[in-house]
DNA sequence: CAAAACCGTTGACAATGGTCCACAGTTTAT
DNA sequence: ATAAACTGTGGACCATTGTCAACGGTTTTG
């Protein structure tokens, strides 16, 4: 597959793929018999890019993303760096997992306070949900 | 409180609170009956903070957040402008944190797989945990 | 009273993750 | 066969989220 439909199918910009390509995050190759210069990108370059995609939600850097990736599709030796930056990054998503909960129950308390009082703001949400105001500390 | 109690109660640098404070996320006075151009810093701002990271966690910007914790902070009625945009920002953090927990369940297989085949690299992993390998789509 | 530690301001710098533009060549559709 | 759509390359550019260095003033500590 060429760029264009790769960047069709998985929802990114060409310029986006040639980026992640530069930083390794992507592979491709040149048909030999054919006199032009367009790259042929194989099939699970679309799964590859939905990888990337949910490990950016999770928070990873590119260089990051590089790194599993290479793990994720190689066969290659369990090395014990491996092993650490595994467990590094199991440590950090499972971090800002729960994180990124506290916060949503926030947002739907905020959410359900104004529904309830269109009014007055929020100071009627009631310390009930783990809303606990230490206001002095 | 001045910046420096701040900055180590909460664990940010002070450069980090006066950047958050020229975007409009952290507020300050001055002692009126001092000398000096030292800013005060109310008990709060400590959980201002902590808000501040989840929310980054969660993969807001600074601009979100400041919306947001103006609304969280402040007495003022509810705005239908300020529904949509907890509505929007719910279905953003729910949907990062989908993303998340598949990513992270990918880390932990991947992780597994090594730990069991630490010679012949990943393809030990058996499909039973959702990793349907849809090469041919 | 000094020295050390703190504070505010300004402006430069940096890393990250792309995006855009101009150019020239290639393929596809009409 | 010709225009429209696609491709690769190179480099400039951008927003975001801080960080750092320098300067002069203030407070605290010894």
């Amino acid at each position: 597959m060429r760029i264009g439909e790769l960047a069709r199918r998985a929802e990114v910009s060409r310029d986006t793929i040639r980026f992640y390509e530069r930083h390794g995050l992507i592979r491709s190759d040149t048909d030999p018999d054919a006199s032009n210069s367009y790259r042929i990108y194989p099939e699970d370059a679309i799964l590859t890019l939905e990888v990337i995609r949910d490990a950016q939600a999770a928070g990873l850097s590119i260089a990051d993303i590089t790194l599993f990736v290479s793990q994720f599709m190689a066969q290659g030796g369990g090395a014990e760096e491996m092993e650490r930056f595994l467990d590094d990054k199991i440590a950090e998503v499972a971090g800002r997992l729960a994180a990124s909960q506290r916060f949503l129950a926030l947002l739907q308390q905020t959410r359900q306070a104004l529904a309830r009082a269109p009014q007055d703001g929020l100071n009627e949400m009631e310390d009930g949900a783990g809303n606990e105001n230490r206001t002095r500390n």
